[in-house]
DNA sequence: CTCAAAATCATACTTTCGAGTGAGTTTGGA
DNA sequence: TCCAAACTCACTCGAAAGTATGATTTTGAG
C-alpha cells in the first residue's frame, strides 16, 4: 500500500513536470516545435509504457505466486514432510523418494501419512492437488 | 507473424497521425496550446499503454497457457481418457472417478492404464505431472 | 542442559493401483 | 453400410500405497 502511494505520487509529479516542460519549450521556440513535439511524444509513450509495465508486473507476481511459508507453518508441516510432498508431486514413488532423500521407504511412508492427515487428504494425488491449491509446493 | 506486421504497421500509422494532428493543432491555435498539449500527452500515454499491454498480453497467454489440444491429438488421447486424467489430477480415486463418470471401476482402470502408457508414466502421480507440464490438463 | 518436536525405522495388515488379457458394445467417419 | 477406434466391463495377480502402533535417535529453541 505504501509502495502504491509512492509510485502514484511519483507518476503524478513526473506527469506535471512533463506538461510544464513541454509547454514552455513549445511556447519559447516556435521554429523547433517539431523536435519538441516528437521528444515529448516519446516521453509520454515511455510514461505509458512504464505505467502499464508496473501494473502487469504486479499482476504477474500475483499469478505466479510463490510458496506460502505462512500457511506451511499454520498447517504444522515440517521441512522433511515438505520435501516429500514436493517429490510426490513430481510423480516419484515412495521408494524413489526414499532413495532421493537417503532414507528408508518406511520412513517415507510415515512422512506421507502425516502429510495426508495434515492436509486432510485421502490419497497422495489429493494431497498434491491440495498442496498446489494452497501454494505449498 | 502476419499479425505482428499488421500491428506494427497500424501502430506506425497511428503514431505519425498523432504527430501531424498535434503539430497542426498547436500551430494554428496558439492560445489553446495547453488543452492540445494535455490531449496529445494523454493520447501518447494511451499509446504507450496499448503497446505495452500488447506485448505483455502475448507473454501472459504464453505463461498461463491453455490446454494444448494439438498435443492431445499427437498423443492420441481420447475424450474419456482426458476426463479421467483430469479427475485423477483432482485427487480422485479410481472408484470416485467411476462414480463421477457413471462407469465401473474396471473401466476406469483400463482408461488409466492407457493414459499411463500414452504419457509414458509409471504412476498416476507421474501422469499428472506430465499432463500438467504438457498443458493437457 | 533439557525437553518437545521432528526424524528415523520397523512390522503387520488393509486397501488401492496397475499390468495383462480378453471380449462385447458404440460410434463416427469413409 | 462397414470398420477401426473408442468405450465398456471383467478377472487375476502382483506391486505400491496407506494405516496403526511403537520405539529410538536427532535436533533446535529456550
Amino acid at each position: 500500500m505504501k509502495r502504491t502511494i509512492v509510485i502514484f505520487g511519483t507518476i503524478s509529479v513526473v506527469v506535471i513536470l512533463l506538461f510544464q516542460v513541454s509547454k514552455f519549450s513549445l511556447m519559447n521556440t516556435q521554429g523547433f516545435s517539431d523536435v519538441f513535439l516528437i521528444i515529448s511524444g516519446i516521453l509520454f509513450i515511455a510514461l505509458g509504457y512504464f505505467i502499464t509495465k508496473l501494473f502487469y508486473a504486479r499482476k504477474h507476481t500475483n499469478s505466479i505466486q510463490e510458496i506460502d511459508i505462512k500457511r506451511i507453518k499454520e498447517l504444522n508441516i515440517s521441512k522433511q514432510e515438505l520435501k516429500v510432498l514436493g517429490l510426490m508431486s513430481d510423480g516419484l514413488s515412495n521408494n524413489e523418494i526414499a532413495e532421493t532423500l537417503f532414507i528408508t521407504e518406511n520412513t517415507v511412508k510415515s512422512h506421507v501419512s502425516k502429510i495426508l492427515s495434515k492436509l486432510n487428504a485421502k490419497r497422495r494425488t489429493e494431497a498434491i492437488k491440495i498442496g498446489r491449491d494452497l501454494n505449498i509446493i
